[in-house]
DNA sequence: CTTGATACCTTGAACCGCGAGGTATAATAG
DNA sequence: CTATTATACCTCGCGGTTCAAGGTATCAAG
């Protein structure tokens, strides 16, 4: 039989995901992304800075996203927006989440298949 | 304001919590285990023996799970089955689950909260 | 008798989230 | 005026986990 076929990273890749949807809406930049993600996860979830900027350059670095700088109120911020690039993998990762979270619920819920 | 409070884990421990679910069911072994989750997930999610066998060792050693041999048609099988400390493991895993999938969710489906 | 399925296992590499720590500026409090 | 907090960027190292690959052994089938 053997079961092959890899999972395209299985849980990993939440905080890229998250980055990914918050960009597409409207740009923001790091430090705003690290408190977007915990408002708007009712506190659920909480990346920190740590984790958010080295996804973003990682992100930058794949094309995923493009940055500009911005100075408001004296504070030099990056903005970062989606590219097309960026805009796919969203569309990719997404699906992929919600493929997985579907086949766990269902496993959980009482999946005896 | 400072962000802290950290999360349980995020996305990881997904087989654990895979395997502790099945075996809420029934007693099963680790090769049965590693088909179990791929059958049942219409092969959306595949982990490997090398990732099951040593969450099994984990979880026995912290007192989630008891073994016992069994030799069915020649076969020298262990079987693993839960303990009350496995149960609110259990518990425990599935409800952080439900949470963090919900608040993802949420956060894909258009929140601008 | 050799291949493939069953059944157990370990090891090494790779990845990623996390906390801690570091710099600098603006606003606020004492 | 000065010290603390909030803003805003960043990096490094630890630890935990998944994963592929490989190793052993038995049994059934071709």
């Amino acid at each position: 039989m053997a079961i092959h076929e890899t999972n395209p990273n299985f849980m990993n890749g939440v905080p890229e995901l998250l980055i990914l949807r918050l960009l597409q809406e409207r740009e923001m930049y790091g430090y705003e992304i690290v408190q977007a993600i915990h408002s708007g996860s009712q506190a659920v979830i909480a990346v920190g800075e740590g984790v958010v900027y080295p996804v973003l350059h990682g992100l930058e670095q794949d094309g995923a996203l493009k940055s500009r700088r911005k100075t408001v109120n004296g504070r030099s911020r990056i903005y970062y927006s989606l590219t097309p690039a960026g805009g796919q993998r969203l569309a990719a990762l997404s699906s992929t989440w919600s493929n997985l979270a579907g086949a766990i619920h269902k496993m959980l819920a009482g999946a005896q298949a």
